[in-house]
DNA sequence: GGAACGTTTCGGCGCGGGCCGAAGTGTTCC
DNA sequence: GGAACACTTCGGCCCGCGCCGAAACGTTCC
């Protein structure tokens, strides 16, 4: 445990980790550029994060891309982030793109922020969910009708949200909401950061669900 | 998050931190001899310890308890330990400490090990919790017969066991039932270590309940 | 009061590891 | 083939911090 912990304890590879929580793949230069450091220590920092099983990596050509092993590290990361709590930011930029991220934000493969709780709090009101986020029967029910299959990965789980201080729902049933709101433009990425919103065919998409309040 | 991890990515502020997952305090002197480093040292790691919020202290005369500062503590250090992995024990006593600790032991306020997944198989065929180990209505039910009171407490969560990699329960219902088990004299600690054994009582207890195989 | 004990503060030592730049390898594009 | 580019390896610098022992402080017990 120790040394999982000595490898999130650097700054710069702390970094890395947030910026792979949005779930894509990143390039070592791209990941170097964030963090702010040269690339030959980004490289460095890559390869103790693969051989620590955080990230996975996916060689193509001149490139090499990375990304976290899976919902497990997500998970993890995330269960330390809420753990931390929210750090007040600096600056009008900082704070600007901090409360877009408050607003609504994926976390890895599912919807997390305002937007994760009001989601939860449909959910909740539909019966698909019980207030510890364990999917009902009748939830399992409406979730196939939304596509959802079951795999060996677990159903339901809570999340602790870091922003907002309360669980929002994961798992499985998260993964695939949110992969069925981004497939009908229920949900956008706002540039090319974690930030969502919920677009105007979301909204109607939500009433029509009975998701919204 | 990396100031939370720069905590446990000590040695020796790691070893605090496990011995503490029996959910028990102990004094400053006490962890200090069990991780060998002396007193001074271990009272500044203590204090880090405690400013970063993960351990709570409980000033008595001249002695200084510590323990874990709640279940959502204890929660991370399993988490974080079970994705690193049970390490092969070196020598026949850690050997067979170990062999006893993946046998039956506690988690910080519930039961884990082979004991902790048996406990689990059997909740579940009795329809308990579901094979996600969320509580079902019935399962409610026969908790409250066990005098379960629900709280603002997460009742039922799922822990990966850090030596059978695979989910055991956690949360208030977890807790309440290895506490119910400990009053009835039907697990019992070895020595003063986190593993524990079912009775003789135990094994009949668990009948009744139809817990066992 | 005095001795024993648990704990804390401080000074100083030494090691681990994060950083960079320079040089080298492999890939892509012209 | 040659240039541009992504990445890696290596050497060297330096800061952070974990460790201890000595000394001080507070509590307990006689």
């Amino acid at each position: 445990m120790e040394a999982l912990a000595a490898l999130l304890a650097d700054r710069t590879r702390a970094a890395f980790c947030q910026a792979l929580m949005d779930g894509r793949a990143w390039t070592a230069t791209e990941l170097a550029t964030h963090a702010r450091v040269a690339p030959s220590t980004a490289s460095e920092h890559l390869t103790r994060l693969i051989e620590g099983g955080l990230l996975v990596e996916h060689r193509q050509g001149r490139h090499r891309y990375v990304s976290l092993a899976g919902p497990h590290v997500a998970e993890l990361l995330e269960a330390m982030t809420a753990f931390a709590g929210p750090k007040p930011a600096r600056g009008l930029r900082a704070a600007s793109a901090s409360e877009a991220m408050a607003r609504g934000r994926t976390c890895y493969d599912h919807l997390a922020g305002r937007l994760g709780i009001a989601l939860k709090s449909g959910l909740l009101e539909l019966g698909v969910v019980t207030a510890d986020l364990a999917i009902t029967s009748s939830g399992l029910v409406w979730l196939k009708e939304l596509g959802f299959e079951p795999s060996k990965r677990q159903v339901s789980r809570a999340c602790l949200d870091w922003t907002e201080r309360v669980p929002h729902l994961a798992g499985a049933a998260g993964a695939h909401l949110c992969q069925v709101f981004f497939e009908r433009g229920w949900v956008r990425r706002i540039g090319t950061t974690r930030a969502v919103v919920l677009t105007p065919a979301g909204e109607l998409g939500w009433r029509e669900l009975g998701l919204a309040d």
